[in-house]
DNA sequence: CTGAAACCTGAACCACCTTTCAAGTTTGTT
DNA sequence: AACAAACTTGAAAGGTGGTTCAGGTTTCAG
């Protein structure tokens, strides 16, 4: 139950064999976790996966638990990433959040156990899932002060404004991306029509 | 694993007491789930609680996975239940949108527990989580329809938009309901400054 | 009143899984 | 080469908790 270690959740191997290893049970655990979920996954699952035996797993992580975090916080970064390398800072702060999207988009897209994890976070580690989202939101809120202070924005948004944008993205991930349908629109079309949303909103403006 | 009874997860009782130990070991499960979550609720915590004998509770439901379903979709009727009440025909389009995410925001703040178990039938249940989410984007999709047929909102308004507004409903309950904090604004403030995003977005107008 | 159906009881069954451990093998350094 | 540390192995300990079941009690229609 204690978090016993360092910063890794993983007991550091010292040799390549361990290395190795280490990185087979965390490739093999993402895919167990996104097959069965993580109550129904098993550790035997994950080390015959590996390819380990299973009391190897134990020289790596404390417990099932373990893996499960360091898997989330392995995840979480990666989702961050793949926004970051979306965005360059030439773009108008509307152009940044239309590209935030449709990189979201896409990642969920290739990625759907990643989103299966995060999501089961919410239960197994609720500490983590919960700095997930309040990460994501800080980052929004200070593109929205950005927009802001440039003139693209209107002022006085903050962190609800922040929330709200984060909500649709992450909804227009699951019902486009992880939930996609044959005939639903592109990521293209789905990031306009979000942006216009959020740049315009969808008040009639003549009568 | 099969469904072997009829549209109700219950074996029906046929007299006035099983009725009553029904509708217990329901309130039971309600508490123990929001208490310790689907994989560590346990059926003898949901019949300890109810105060009847574990066997019992096989008289009512196949498996505790059986239960666990009965219960989300009386849930997830009741959240459309306090939304419908909420509004009112006579509202503008964009009134009644304010008023559902406040009654939202109110009743994600009463029935925390509530949240919990239908965030976490996307794990066991997947199939009714999925629908509980399609039968309010269908929703909401309809009142935008309606509000562009009045007129009040721009046309072209379809899925993709409804999807955006319940995730910005879904995060501001997550984020002001159930994680609120001190300090937060109040309810009635974050559903206005979601209404004004979703009414005229967040580009500046002027220069 | 009476019998059958409904309902209740809780000990025991059982399947499964995490975790431990003692013994063996490999790696890397001196 | 030689040794210690790192690593691997898989059987088995130890727990847990869902589910069953045979026998008893209550309900209610006829």
């Amino acid at each position: 139950m204690k978090a016993e270690q360092g910063p890794d959740q993983a007991k550091a191997p010292r040799t390549e064999r361990g290395r190795k290893t280490l990185r087979k049970l965390l490739d093999a655990a993402t895919r167990e976790f996104a097959d069965h979920g993580f109550h129904d996954a098993s550790i035997s699952g994950i080390t015959r996966r590996a390819g380990v035996a299973l009391g190897s797993f134990y020289t790596y992580f404390d417990s099932k638990d373990a893996i499960f975090r360091a898997l989330v916080s392995d995840m979480s970064e990666g989702v961050g990433r793949a926004a970051r390398q979306a965005l360059s800072p030439s773009m108008g702060a509307l152009e940044i959040e239309h590209a935030a999207l449709h990189a979201f988009l896409s990642f969920a897209s290739e990625n759907k156990e990643i989103y299966r994890i995060i999501d089961e976070a919410e239960f197994v580690d609720p500490d983590s899932y919960r700095a997930h989202y309040e990460t994501i939101g800080t980052r929004i809120e200070e593109r929205l002060k950005a927009g802001d202070d440039s003139g693209e924005f209107i002022s006085g948004l903050g962190a609800p404004e922040a929330w709200a944008v984060m909500g649709m993205n992450v909804f227009l991930g699951l019902r486009y991306a992880i939930w996609a349908r044959e005939g639903d629109p592109a990521f293209e079309e789905i990031a306009r029509r979000a942006n216009d949303l959020l740049a315009y909103g969808i008040a009639s403006s003549g009568d």
